[in-house]
Order: structure tokens, then C-alpha cells, then sequence
RNA sequence: GGAGAGAUGGCAGAGUGGUUUAAUGCACACGCCUGGAAAGCGUGAGUGGCUAAAACCCACCGGGGGUUCGAAUCCCCCUCUCUCCGCCA
């Protein structure tokens, strides 16, 4: 959520900011405007009634004890309509800020300064590679074969539980998603110094606003209810990403300044609708509707933001590095960016099946826009209140770099040789037909 | 799922309709006192809004609604926590 103040003092710089996400919300900002001016007036209107009704209580509380009975009902006679018009004016106030805040629920976040401005996804700037695209002396097998050969997921079989999009991992397959969950975690809390939690796979609604999941995108998730009691949809909803419980963790908390930064990573599946992106490039393993992943989370000073968004992405770039997986860096185009995000570096593993790039981590630092959302804050040394940055960022996305893995090191022979890191958790050094 | 109890300021804990628009204690900050400290004494201190800032003022006693001139206090609904029972990994 962006503050309102800055909205009131200096809305064409709101507007033009929004304009270069070619959203369209530039509009959105008159209806905002109206309504806080609204509210403004009739709060300052309510609140001198309730001044008067106050020092007059307090007076007929004074008569009363004073046994003066007469006057007491006199007085009370005179205010009774105050209450009512009180009651009036607290309602309209009340739905002018309901009407302001709904639409401010829907305003992406302003791109800082040193987002290209740019349309689509053409437009993104890659910043960094990463190593070669692995050559082949034959036409480099692609993951679902690979899998189907090797045994390591068994497609159909996810199909029959499940529908389409879903997994089935077996054996080696099975165990070295299970490796490389845990040596994500060793890494990151290790050799970064993050604080490992786990949390809920599933979050009530609040915390999919906090974050800036809803309401506008309310139809991509998973709702669940109780048995058959759909009185109870909406009511939890499953997790699309670990960002969102894991962000959520300290809302409604002032925290101490000694307390940042908060670094926090987590390994949870993300549960994903994808409404309507089924079909194009949907085969295998690339987009599903439930993946693992583990996810850095920061809570941070304002003025550290963008320096711990630089090194978030160092720590997810480390992944490919020691898994030996060529990559590339990009910087999302302001068009491009999440809704939430002010900045976002994508980090995009090469795939010889694919022959393309496929986006394996998203870092982003949302500054406070969702530290509002979620009335997070932190008190600094001179006891003021302010909003932290949040940052979130892939630690990976598995499914993909499980892709990327076996297709870059797969051999002519037909096995998959496993990079050094991951050897000793997972117990080999090749997986064979 | 059933029965009961509860939710008050950083913590503890008073407060069942009006000088309580939150006592008191602990912890906290500052000052006095002291050679220094402890104790003692005094002052202050929560969150949001309003304001250029402040004062004043308004709101906030889990959330929402109601009764009343006036609600932490009475009534209704909801959420959460605790205890016991049932079921269960």
C-alpha cells in the first residue's frame, strides 16, 4: 500500500510513477483523493460533536452526583440528538475510508528510480551470465525424458492423483528433490546467515493481502474448505509462495531496532491456480500447480533496502554456482515487475532441453508497501515509528533447477552426474538408467 | 465436536454505568538526592488521527454491532487462548 500522504501531497508524481507500469491505475488516484478528502471532512465535523458530548456527559455525571436530578434530565434532553448525529456522521466517515482503502488495496507499488521503464518481459535488462551454455556432442535430452528414463518422476501416475501439473517424484527422484531441500537450507542458513523457520502451508486471507496477493489476484490461488462446508472457503487458503507466511510473521508488531535485520528462509511447496496459463510450454515439469521452493525473506532499515536486495541475489546466484548450472541475471522492466515490487532482479537457469532460459528465483525489495499492508513497523533509537523494507527472494524454485540439473548434467551414456555439493547428502555421484 | 474459564497499556494486575477517558506494582526514561551507586522522592512515558511542529482535541481496554446524555463496565454476534472430555497423526 503506498501512503496516502504522499498521495494527497504530490499525486501527479504518484500518477506518472504508476503510469510507467502501464497499468492503468493512474485514474484510481482521483477516486482516492475524493474519498480521503471526504473523510478528512467529516472526521474533523465528528470530532468536535464529540468534544461537546463529552464535556456534557462529564458535566451531567457532576449532577448526578450532586443529586441535582432535575437539571441532569434537562441537560441529557438537549443532547440526546447529538448522539445520532454523531452516529451519522462516524458511518459516513467510515465508508469514505472503506471506499478510499479498497482502492488502495488495488495500487501497485511505485519502481524505484532505477527501474528501466519498459512494457514486457522484452524489455527487461540482463544485468549478468553466468558461465557457458554446457555443449553437446549429441541433441541434449530434455528433462520429461530424462525423468521418464531414469524414473525419477512418473507423470502419468501425478496425472491419475491428481489432474494435470502435478508431480509424482520416485527413487533418486524423490531424493534428490529431498537433497536439494535440505542442502538449500544448510546453505543458506550456514553460509549466509539466515534464520531457518517452517512455516504453515496454509494462511488466512489477511496475510495474502499483507503481501500484496490480494485482492487483486484473489482467483489464483487455492481456497480450501472443511469437508463439505463450503460456509468455510476462504476462510485458509494455500500458500502460492513461503513469502507468505514467512513475510507476515512479526504484522501488527513494532519491532526494536535492535531486532533488524530480520533474515529469515524457509522450505515450504507453493500451491499455484495458474488460471488460464495452461497450455503453452506446459509439458513436463516447467509450470505446475504445486512445486518446492525455498525463500529468503529480509526485514530491513529503509536505508539498508537495496543494499540487502544486491546481496539476497548474490545468495540465491550462489545456488547455480556450486550446483554448476549456467545463468543469467535480469532486471525486470518497470511493466514487468510483480505488483508488490519496487525492484526485481530475476535469475533465469540456462535449460540444453529447452534450449531457454527458465526463471528459477525473483528477488524483490517491496520497500514499506507491504510493510503497510501488514502494519508492520520498527521504533528507532529516538522512539519514532517507521515501516521497515521487506525483501523476498527464490532460495530456488526447485522444479526448474531440478530441470536445469539433470538436463546440463546429463551424460552420453544416458545418467545424470551429480555436482559435487550434493553428492554426499544424496549418497552418490551418478544416477544411472 | 462437547463443557467451562478467560482476553485490559512492555509485563503483572485493579476496575460491573459518571471527578477512571484506566488505579497500583514491576520494568523503562529523565531529574533531584549521593563522592559514586542502591534506596527514596519527583516527572514522564502506548498506538493512530489532527498540526508545519506542538498544545488542545478525537479514537483505541481481542474484533464487530447494540442500549445510553455517557460503556473497559450492560446486551448480542464473532475470533483467539487456557482447562477438562471425546476423536485423532
Amino acid at each position: 500500500m503506498l501512503d496516502i500522504k504522499l498521495i494527497r501531497e504530490n499525486p501527479d508524481y504518484v500518477r506518472q510513477r504508476l503510469a510507467t507500469r502501464g497499468a492503468g491505475d493512474e485514474e484510481l488516484i482521483q477516486t482516492i483523493l475524493q474519498n480521503d478528502e471526504r473523510r478528512r471532512k467529516t472526521l474533523a465535523e465528528v470530532e468536535a460533536l464529540k468534544a461537546e458530548r463529552n464535556r456534557v456527559s462529564k458535566e451531567i455525571g457532576a449532577l448526578m452526583a450532586q443529586k441535582q436530578t432535575a437539571d441532569a434530565e434537562a441537560r441529557k434532553k438537549e443532547t440526546r440528538e447529538l448522539g445520532d448525529r454523531i452516529a451519522k456522521l462516524d458511518k459516513d466517515a467510515k465508508a469514505f475510508e472503506l471506499a478510499r482503502d479498497e482502492v488502495m488495496l488495488r495500487l501497485p507499488n511505485l519502481p524505484h528510480e532505477t527501474v528501466p521503464v519498459g512494457r514486457s518481459a522484452e524489455e527487461n535488462v540482463v544485468v549478468r551470465t553466468h558461465g557457458e551454455k554446457p555443449e553437446f556432442a549429441y541433441q541434449p535430452k530434455s528433462h520429461v525424458e530424462l525423468c521418464e528414463n531414469l524414473k525419477l518422476v512418473d507423470f502419468a501416475r501425478a496425472a491419475k492423483l491428481s489432474g494435470s501439473g502435478f508431480l509424482l517424484y520416485t527413487n533418486w527422484g524423490a531424493k534428490l528433490e529431498r537433497t536439494m531441500i535440505q542442502f538449500l537450507l544448510d546453505l543458506h542458513t550456514k553460509e549466509h546467515g539466515y534464520t531457518e523457520v517452517s512455516p504453515p502451508f496454509l494462511v488466512a486471507p489477511h496475510c495474502l493481502e499483507g503481501v500484496g496477493q490480494f485482492p487483486k489476484f484473489k482467483d489464483q490461488y487455492y481456497g480450501i474448505a472443511e469437508g463439505d462446508d463450503t460456509s468455510k472457503l476462504g476462510h485458509l487458503y494455500l500458500i502460492p509462495t513461503a513469502e507468505t507466511p514467512v513475510a507476515n510473521i512479526h504484522r501488527e508488531e513494532i519491532l526494536k531496532e535492535t531486532q533488524l535485520p530480520i533474515h529469515y528462509c524457509a522450505y515450504t511447496p507453493c500451491f499455484r491456480g495458474e488460471a488460464g496459463a495452461a497450455g503453452v510450454g506446459t509439458r513436463g515439469m516447467i509450470r505446475v500447480h504445486q512445486f518446492d521452493k525455498v525463500e529468503l525473506i529480509k526485514i530491513v532499515k529503509p536505508e539498508e533496502g537495496y543494499d540487502e536486495l544486491e546481496k539476497m541475489v548474490a545468495n540465491a546466484e550462489r545456488v547455480l554456482q556450486l550446483l554448476g548450472l549456467h545463468y543469467r541475471v535480469v532486471q525486470l522492466c518497470t511493466g514487468d515487475m510483480g505488483f508488490a515490487s519496487a525492484k526485481t532482479y530475476d535469475i533465469e537457469v540456462w535449460s540444453p532441453g529447452q534450449g531457454s532460459y527458465l526463471e528459477v528465483s525473483s528477488v524483490s525489495n517491496c520497500e514499506d508497501f507491504q510493510a503497510r499492508r501488514m502494519n508492520l513497523r520498527f521504533k528507532t533509537a529516538s522512539g519514532e515509528n517507521r515501516f521497515p523494507h521487506v525483501l523476498n527472494g527464490s532460495g530456488t524454485a526447485l522444479a526448474r533447477l531440478f530441470v536445469a540439473l539433470v538436463e546440463t548434467h546429463q551424460q552420453a551414456d544416458g545418467s545424470v552426474k551429480i555436482p559435487m555439493p550434493l553428492r554426499a547428502f544424496l549418497g552418490t555421484d551418478r544416477i544411472s538408467p
